[in-house]
RNA sequence: GGCGGCGUGGCCGAGUGGUUCAGGCAGGGGCCUGCAAAGCCCCGCACAGCGGUUCGAUUCCGCUCGCCGCCUCCA
């Protein structure tokens, strides 16, 4: 079965045929870096690590480009109000993204290009849209024009006299349509700026996109995408710029985006101030909970986040990590590691006792990354799998041999979505020993029928996090987070 | 004003023209347990409202109401 994507610019589901067969080329805009970024923005971020992650499972060969925006206008004003250069500014914000990306699960993109690299690369590309006839100088900035471009509002299906009814800023000076917008703004004295045959200047914001975007994935590349509030201007003035200085299209063969965050019924934004800082987040809960959150819903859809919602995804998640400490504990030696397994639409069907829920988690997720569903599928996955803990802890037979089936193909679907579990688990060595050293003193308790001093000990352990479950082969423990943490 | 999206059981959140069913959280009952915890089993006659199409609509069409996004920097 094909993948299927919803496509922005044709407003309906379609089939992923990209320009190369089995090779995927995408760009996904990234941060502006001038702050830390918020649960919204990593939505976002979360969602094409994880498509990204999705496409290699199902054996496609990925590029995924990202840029950061590091020149700015928010940058320069940042500066101002740290008191540091602008470039003090975007190396501190680029690191915190990257911690902020890694405290998620989220892998790096195969190439990160910053558009203060590439400038020159700018100023060739709005060089040729001027000779073009498509922008125009103007006192040293330089605007494109928007009606040089017959298709302007195709993607975010809007025609020009639509955009002129809601006009709610004045015009700037200088373009000849006010929707005019700009490639090249002329520095004002102490900005940074690069030399251009319009002046000192830097590029505006638009132009990065398109030309780092075609520099590393050429024309006509596979996927674009980006949150939903991107559709317009950016990714239509994208557009405009890319086709209009190729002379032909398309700029992008597939337009994906993400929905927007709300807090309380309004949109999170860093300029409304109602945001929640992935920083935040990951201090009170592990990043997989984040995770976990971002992916359960549809990536299309608005996603609301309140006090609680969190609450839940802990508690969702919880399940498939007291299951894992089942598991792990009842097979000892006979833990399965993670599989590195790739699933190609035209590979055999997966066999085995987890051969179904593959089955099932493939099919809903090539139909525009339904991943809903595919947690549908690892929740009954683990309800079938935890059916069978309890013989598989007696030693060898059916229910052991299943069990380690569930649990490799668990591993399997949950690595794919960006789950890891290895290293959650951790705790160290002495740790380790000295709570196997209470539960030792735990058990010689309870077979005495001391069970006050039994349950003291269980008792304090959970005090700390450490919470216990007896089984008929003895205990099981796993850290958690101590009740009332906060 | 223009363009677009959404309204599903206490909450979150998929999905579909027709009595097998999303899934999770919360809640109730049971099994297991020394007690717990975890787990397993059972339990909710949900699809904003009003019309229409249809043998049959939560699913298609229209209207109404409500919510949200974009149109300005924004993931």
């Amino acid at each position: 079965m094909p993948i299927k994507v919803h496509d922005q610019m044709l407003r309906s589901t379609v089939v992923l045929e990209t320009r190369d067969p089995g090779r995927i080329a995408m760009y996904v805009c990234g941060p502006t870096v001038y702050n830390l970024i918020h649960i919204g923005n990593a939505r976002t971020f979360l969602w094409f690590d994880f498509i990204r992650r999705y496409f290699l499972y199902r054996g496609w060969q990925v590029t995924y480009v990202m840029n950061y925006t590091d020149v700015d206008d928010r940058i320069i004003e940042r500066a101002g109000v740290e008191g540091v250069p602008a470039d003090a500014v975007t190396s501190k914000y680029s690191k915190a993204f990257e911690d902020d990306m890694a405290a998620l699960g989220v892998n790096p993109a195969d190439i990160i290009c910053r558009a203060t690299d590439h400038v020159e690369d700018m100023v060739e590309a709005i060089d040729g849209l001027v000779e073009r006839g498509s922008a125009y100088e103007s006192d040293g900035d330089v605007f494109f024009s928007i009606e040089s471009f017959d298709a302007y509002g195709k993607l975010s299906g809007r025609t020009l006299e639509d955009m002129r009814a809601g006009e709610r800023i004045e015009p700037q000076a200088g373009k000849r349509h006010p929707l005019d917008f700009a490639l090249w703004k002329s520095a004002k004295e102490g900005e940074p700026s690069w030399p251009s045959p319009w002046g000192p200047g830097r590029p505006g914001w638009h132009i990065e996109c398109s030309v780092m975007s075609t520099k590393y994935l050429g024309m006509g590349f596979d996927i674009h995408g980006g949150a939903s509030d991107l559709t317009f201007p950016h990714h239509e003035n994208e557009i405009a710029q890319a086709e209009a200085l190729a002379g032909a299209g398309p700029f992008v063969r597939f337009w994906m985006h993400a929905g927007l965050v709300q807090m309380e019924s309004q949109k999170m934004s860093k300029s409304l101030g109602n945001v929640v800082l992935v920083r935040d987040v990951v201090a009170r809960y592990p990043g997989e909970v984040a995770r976990y959150w971002a992916l359960a819903g549809s990536y299309r859809t608005q996603l609301t986040f309140s006090d609680g919602v969190l609450d839940d995804s802990a508690q969702a998640y919880d399940r498939w990590s007291t299951f894992l400490a089942a598991a792990r504990h009842a097979l000892g030696g006979d833990m399965p590691a993670t599989p590195a397994a790739t699933r190609p639409a035209d590979a055999e069907p997966p066999e085995g006792p987890g051969g179904e829920y593959v089955q099932r988690f493939t099919d809903t997720l090539d139909d525009d990354f339904n991943s809903s569903g595919a947690f549908a599928v690892v929740h009954d996955l683990v309800r079938e799998a935890n059916r069978c803990v309890e013989g598989a802890q007696r030693g060898p037979g059916e229910d052991r041999n299943l069990l380690i089936a569930f649990t490799e193909t668990f591993l399997e679907l949950t690595s794919v979505m960006g789950f890891r579990f290895d290293a959650a688990t951790g705790s160290d060595e002495l740790t380790a020993r000295l709570i196997d050293y209470l539960l030792e003193l735990r058990e010689g308790a309870r077979r005495n029928k001391e069970f006050a001093a039994a349950d003291g000990i269980r008792d304090r352990l959970e005090s700390f996090g450490v919470s216990i479950e007896d089984t008929p082969v003895g205990p099981r423990w796993r850290l958690g987070t101590p009740p009332a943490a906060a």
